[in-house]
DNA sequence: GTTAATGCAAAAGCTTTGCACGCGG
DNA sequence: CCGCGTGCAAAGCTTTTGCATTAAC
């Protein structure tokens, strides 16, 4: 059911996102994408994200009090996480993962996924004081 | 500091949060606290929730992909996390702290406080296949 | 009597959607 | 050519804010 057509615009959001190494923000995306088409509207950046996300090619980053991000999927890898900086804001990938974690639940429950955020500071804001 | 007014409408707000067993959106808040104080305004439940949440007497739970919910300090007590089942889509609160969950952190990275959802099927679902 | 808090409504973000046109296949 | 994808603008939602009134102290 690929009725999807090659778009510039989806080939330059897809591109952006591919190139970042943390998840962007919808207009982070369309600041990024229109250095390559100036018309990009951000109608067009949300509905392509829709559909890399349905597509597997994208996944939303949520962190908790902040707007939806997007990442790659292919530059994500597999199951992570993620750090959130509170001094320069940005959202960096954890790779491991808290094994074991899924005896939180209480008996009876079941657990399918879970999410993990670390808020702090990053290497580069530790020193900063 | 102090120069809160005990009002009436702080008071009901306060009251429906703390007897409620899982933290509440403040569309839901407005519901069950206008049965007390009909009049009561949206934009009074979201001024008071700044207040509760600045004060320490309610705390702010932010589930990933949806919309923020408050809990009762009191209610909740320490530090806990939060279960989202994916059925019923209530949220409830899980008394366990993954220990050793900041070792994930990358070298040099300071952890300050971190946020567990675990998403799956609560007691009440599991069974209904 | 002061003045913080409220209620209404308008405003401000962010995200979605309707519609006509253009481009991809 | 056919119709999905785009761009624009308007609509929807949630949350915030301005202002006159109310009520707490």
């Amino acid at each position: 059911m690929v009725q999807a057509r090659q778009t510039k615009q989806q080939a330059a959001i897809d591109r952006v996102i591919a190139h970042s190494a943390r998840p962007l923000s919808p207009g982070e995306i369309l600041a990024k994408a229109r250095r390559q088409i100036p018309t990009l509207s951000l109608a067009t950046v949300y509905r392509t994200l829709r559909r890399l996300e349905e597509s597997g090619s994208a996944a939303r980053v949520e962190i908790p009090g902040q707007p939806p991000r997007f990442e790659s999927r292919l530059a994500a890898g597999t199951h992570h996480h993620h750090f959130v900086c509170q001094v320069c804001d940005r959202v960096y990938d954890i790779p491991g993962c808290a094994r074991g974690i899924e005896a939180l639940a209480p008996a009876g429950f079941t657990v399918e996924s879970h999410e993990i955020v670390l808020f702090g500071r990053c290497g580069a804001c530790v020193g900063g004081g």
